[in-house]
Formats: C-alpha cells, structure tokens, sequence
RNA sequence: GGGGGUGUAGCUCAGCUGGUUAGAGCGCUGGCCUGUCACGCCAGAGGCCGCGGGUUCGAGUCCCGUCACUCCCGCCA
C-alpha cells in the first residue's frame, strides 16, 4: 500500500509505507514506491502542516514532469501531464506511433498522431533508451486497447510535445526484455544492466531489505556506529588490502577484513548494543557467492550477553527481515519461525557432511562403519580402509531404487573424476519373498541379518537405495555430504520455496593443520573457549570448545558469531596454543588487549553476509545478480577500470616503485 | 596456483562424421503500414568463426599452445 500525500498541482509524492518493509508482492502491486521516505513533518511547517518544506513545489510546471511514468490511471483522464523518461519500446505504425516511456516508476504508453507535426517527428526519429520529455492530456483507452499487464494499461497520453533530453546512440546491451547477456558486457555497461526490470527490482529488494535490518536493530536497542576504514593489518585472517602512507614512507594502512576489533572496543566503551552495515574487505578468489574484494555485513556486538541473546536478536532479525520479505512475486514462500534449530558442530558433520547443512534436503546421513567390519562381512576394499582408521558414511536415497543403472553410475562418476574420490558404493534394498534383500554389485557381500540391521539404523526402507563414503573420517564426511546435496537434488526432494534456519553451535576452538602440522584456529581467535582459560590450560586443545556459532540458511552460510574471549590471560594462553608467542599477541593486538586490561564487559556479538540474505530473498545463485557495481571474479571493475596503473608523481609521493613480476617462461 | 565449461554478426544462438559463397532471431539502415503493447510486411548492411601454430588437397569443425570470461578446488580469522 502507499500513502499520498496532498500537494499542489502537478507535484504527488508517494512513498511505501509497509514497514519494516515491503515485499516483492507489494513492489509488483505497487511500482510507484519512491527510493526515499519523506521526514516527518515538522511544526514550523505552518501553511501546509502536513507537508515537509523539502517537498513543496512552486506553482509552475515543473521543468521535467508532474508525475512519474508508473502512476497515471483513469482518475487522471482529462489531465495534461508532463512525463519524462527514457524510450522503453516503440511501436511504429506510420500513421501512428506508440511509445512505452519508462523511469523508476513504471511504465507509461504515449501515443504520437502525425497531426501533431514537430512531436510526431520527434518520435519517428528517436531511438530507444533516448531520454524524452513529453507534454499532453490523459485519455482513456477503450477497453480492447487497454493493458492489463501494466499498472497504467487504462490509460496512455497523447502527446502534443516532445523534446529528446538526451539521445542515446545504438545500445552494446538491450534494455527490453529477459534474454541473458555475457556477464562482461553487463559490467562493463552496468548502467544499462541496472535499467533492466529484474537487475533494478533487485537492487530496489536490496535497499528495503537493508532498511528493514536497520529498523529492526534500532528497534531492539542497537545504535549504529562507525568505524575506520583506513586501520591496521591484522595477523590473522585473510590477505589484506593495503593502502601506502605518504606520510610515513615504508608504511602502509590495511582496509579493514571486519570492524571486528573496533567493535568490541566499542563495547569496552560502554555503548553496550552497537550494530553497523559495515563494509568488509578481504583480498581472497572470489566465488559465485562471494564478491571479489568487498562485500557488505550486519555487523552486531552486544555487551552482559550469553550465546542465547545473541540468538534471541538475531532470530528476531531474521523474523523481520525474512518474514517481511519472503513473499517472491505471486509465489508464497515460508521463512522458519524463532527459535530456529540448533545442532552441534559436530551432529551437523555427521549427519550432513559440512557445518551449513540445508535443512529443506530431508536426507540425513548416518554411520555405518560397524556392520563393514563383522568377520561374515566379505567387503574387503573397505575393510581395509577401516583398518587404517577410516569410516563409512551411508546416504539414504529414497526411493532410488526404481532408477535406472545409469543414475548410479553417474553417481559414482562424479564421486571419482569430480570429487577424487575412490567412488561410491550402494546398495539397493529390495522385497524378495517377504524379506529385505540387497541388490547391487556389492550387496552380496552382506548376510541378511547385517542387511536388515543396516537398513535400520540407516533408516532405509524397501526401494530405497543406501550410498557409502568410505574414507578417513573428514573425507568421508566431505564426500557424503556432497552426494546428500547431490542425491537429494537429482530426486527432487529439495524443499521449495521455503527459508530453513538453523544454529551451528559448539564449535571445536582449534583444528589440526594436517600440511602445515600445527594447531590453528578453527573459527574465530577471538572466541571465549568454553570453561575459560582453566581449560586451556588442562584440556587437549583439540577438545575445547568454543562459544561460537554459525547462523545457516539454506545451506548458505548467513553469518558467524561468538561470545568473545575478554580475559587478556585467557587470549594470550588461546593464541600461544595456535602457536603465536606472547609478546607477539601484546604487539599485535596491543589496542584490544591493554583495553582488556582496563575494564572490559563480557560482550559478544556476529556479523551477517547482507549480500547473501539478498541473494536468497532474490531467489539468485550468484551474489553479482544483487550487487550493484561488482568486479569480476578477477576482481577488475571493468566500469571504471579499476585496479588501474598510478601516475609516477603519485608513486613518489607514497614513495613507492614497481617491480614488475618476473615473466612466465 | 590447479581443474572443468564457454568463446561464430552489436546481442542470443545454429553450423552434423572436415567439403562449394558461414546461417537464424533480436538490434541496426531504408521503404510500407492509424490501435499496437515481443506490432506487422519488404529490402539491405553487418563476420580476422577469441588469438597463434600445426595436420590436411581443403579447418568454424581435428591437434597443440595461448588469451578472455565463467564455475569449482586451494584461499576466505
């Protein structure tokens, strides 16, 4: 819905008024929804009480229009209107001439008739994306010419003036229609991209979405705070972009990977619920959900918090924001209502292969190790991978048993050449006489009682077929997981249009680095283990736990988070066990640790991919489709031309040469 | 750094086991057309078949190399 306004003459405004936000039913039943809200009127605005001074309009006609091209219906019939905007689609039938003229807005059909000599000719010769201006009267179409696919079908203008505002020349990229175009062209000409109806409704999705996130935010208390960009380069983490100082020569700036230490000195502060749309900077490959470069994150700190407070907002959040926006054009799609699902770390490895399961794929992985090791069992290709501390993974595949022998193949294909794996056994279960039965290149390695008490356990039933990973216990893992997603999408059992949400939480503090041979940080190093420095200091590191959480949608990674390690003996003993010395950790991160020191609350906090909650809300696979100005993925703005060579005064201003790389042989 | 896919007209694509002058739709140019909304009809222009090398009587097609884009692995506290 929208509200309007009253103004004088040829001036509306009209803005949504949906809040937190409007969904995409809303934007398609309603195309006028202004990118701004007006301010709410203030008292000093005596004459028109209701109107904001920013919005009043003198009586003249406007140099460029009096209403936008996606708002005029039969109320305004008998109205001259001036409309401005660019050439969507022309219709030329010699003697008349039809003109779909487009802005933000909407769409709006403008007739020419040769009578009207200078106006007519003006359209004969303008080409499509040229900018126009029009003047002329409302008419009503007759009810066979009307078009009920537009929001303006009822009416057209016919037009008595035009005059081309600025003319565009033939078009490297069509803005009418659906057709898809090299990802190159689109960057390179992103302007145009953006004119067309899906890029730009996308974008428009994006900045309700973000308003949403910030209302809900305020509204539970948190004040946005901002940050440096220019900063220090971290030890830990990703490669960082780096930015020379004049100033100090030899000296370099790093952009920031996360405000991440800046946000829990602001707790330490005192402002006790910051949260910041805050712009992240990573020098890492980019992925088809991954931006080359920068990217954008809800980023949240709280201060007196448990792990539960922090899910308590940010499920509100999700309430707000995926609640609010679920509805895809006509489609209903349902978002997972508070308190989402939490499952261990190590559950979420078992049972789905990896720590950001999609919950819509309703197979659950299972082990099975145990009944390959009977000395009736005759497998010997896998006994001997468990002998040398491997485990098997089983895949329920529902139903699969009526699929042909080459959906198994193709299985096992893909297992060996894409995922390099040594394949994937199955077997199919089947009815013989009354009793389940196996069937399949190596069931008849299996006595039945083994059989049956797999097929329990695994939860599988007749004409259902079970996979096995056989491998140590990661790749396994791995691997399964893959043909979970696999076999779940080639058997259509993927959930549609639905959110599923769930907590990733217990996370292990460290890892073991198998090349590197050494402990790292599995997560975040800023992380309070679970049972604080007492356990460091008494535990096998590989057993401590962290307070630290992932939040999952979908399979997509949303956001990670933790309650912080605010104990400055406690993040000194944490990093010397990742193998930092301590006098290296005082140095490095010398802001947080003297600020530790100085009367430091228990906080904690997370940070949210807003590039990929709108990837999901525009129903996208790739973050580019959300993204208004994105590099490639070799990380090149091919609009601006970017990254681009420095002239040499600026160099030796920042006191810099190039070296150039050595040439490839 | 590694693996896969793609590369033919401005754009989307076809082009078979190598074989005459490389095609279609959209767009563009010119002409016709008074109710279209993907308007229609007629005509025309437009191609280093990504680039380099090779095999062959002959290469868009086969082989080798290379470049660009893209997807994935590595990487992304």
């Amino acid at each position: 819905m929208a509200r309007w306004r009253p103004c004088r003459d040829h001036v509306r405004v009209r803005w949504a008024a949906g809040s937190p936000g409007t969904s995409w039913a809303d934007l398609d039943k309603s195309p006028v929804t202004c990118a701004f809200r007006p301010p709410e009127p203030g008292p000093a605005d005596a004459e028109h009480p209701k109107i904001p001074a920013f919005f009043r309009v003198e009586t003249k006609m406007h140099p460029y229009r009096s209403h936008t091209c996606g708002e005029l219906t039969k109320t305004h019939v008998g109205e001259t209107v001036r409309l401005s905007g660019w050439v969507h689609r022309k219709r030329d039938h010699g003697g008349l001439l039809f003109i779909d003229l487009r802005d933000h807005y909407g769409l709006t059909q403008l007739v020419f008739d040769p009578d009207m000599g200078e106006a007519f000719k003006v359209a004969e010769q303008v080409r499509t994306e040229s900018v126009l201006r029009i003047d002329g009267p409302v008419v009503a179409r007759t009810e066979d010419a009307a078009n009920t696919n537009l929001s303006t079908g009822a009416i057209e203008v016919q037009v008595k003036d035009a005059t081309v505002l600025s003319a565009a020349q033939e078009l490297p990229l069509p803005v009418f229609g659906e057709q898809e175009y090299p990802e190159e062209t689109r960057l390179r000409y992103r302007f145009l991209d953006l004119r067309r109806e899906g890029m730009h409704k996308r974008i428009v999705l994006r900045s309700h979405l973000i308003r949403a996130m910030r209302n809900s935010m305020e509204g539970q208390g948190f004040l946005d705070y901002q940050t440096p960009i220019l900063t220090a380069s971290s030890p830990e983490g990703a490669r960082d972009f780096l930015v020379p100082s004049r100033l100090h020569p030899g000296k370099f700036y790093a952009l920031p990977q996360a405000p991440q230490q800046f946000k829990q000195l602001t707790m330490v502060a005192g402002f006790d619920r910051y949260y910041q749309i805050a712009a992240c900077f990573r020098d890492e490959d980019a992925r088809a959900d991954r931006s080359a470069g920068e990217f954008y994150q809800l980023d949240v700190e709280m201060s007196f918090v448990e792990q539960e407070e922090v899910f308590n907002v940010m499920e509100q959040l999700a309430a707000d924001t995926f609640g609010a926006f679920s509805g895809k054009m006509d489609i209903p799609r349902v978002a997972d209502k508070p308190p989402f699902v939490r499952i261990p770390y190590k559950t979420s490895m078992l049972k789905y292969g990896n720590d950001k399961p999609d919950l819509r794929n309703p197979i659950e992985i299972v082990d099975i190790t145990e009944f390959f090791t009977p000395d009736e069992v005759s497998f010997k290709a896998f006994k001997n991978v468990i002998a040398q501390g491997g485990i098997v993974r089983g895949i329920p595949a529902p139903g699969a048993g009526s699929r042909p022998r080459s959906f198994f193949d193709k299985l096992n294909d893909w297992a060996r050449k894409d995922q390099g794996a040594a394949g994937l056994g199955y077997i199919i279960f089947e009815e013989v006489d009354g009793a389940l039965s196996g069937k399949g290149p190596i069931a008849k390695f299996f006595p039945a009682a083994v059989l049956t008490a797999m097929a329990e356990k695994a939860g599988v039933k007749v004409g259902d077929a079970l996979f096995f990973a056989c491998d140590k216990e990661a790749p396994a893992a791995n691997l399964a997981g893959l043909a979970r997603t696999r076999i779940g999408t080639t058997l259509e059992l993927i959930e549609k249009d639905v959110f599923r949400f769930c907590w990733i939480t217990d996370y292990p503090i460290y890892e073991f680095n198998e090349t590197e041979g050494r402990i790292d940080f599995s997560h975040n190093p800023f992380s309070m283990p679970v049972g604080g420095l007492e356990a460091l200091e008494t535990q096998d590191p590989l057993d401590v736990m962290g307070q630290q959480y992932d939040l999952v949608c979908n399979g997509y990674e949303l956001g990670s988070g933790a309650i912080r390690n605010a104990d400055p003996d406690c993040m000194l003993k944490a990093f010397e066990i990742a193998g930092h010395a301590p006098e290296d950790t005082e140095k490095n991160f010398a802001g947080m640790i003297n600020a530790f020191r100085l009367g430091a609350p228990p906080h904690g906090g997370i940070a949210l991919g807003v590039d990929r909650i709108v990837m999901l809300l525009a129903d996208q696979a790739n973050i580019r489709e959300v993204t208004m100005y994105p590099m490639n993925q070799q990380a090149e703005d091919l609009l601006m031309g970017a990254p681009s060579q420095p002239a040499n005064h600026q160099l030796r201003e920042l006191h810099l040469r190039h070296i150039p790389p050595p040439e490839k042989k």
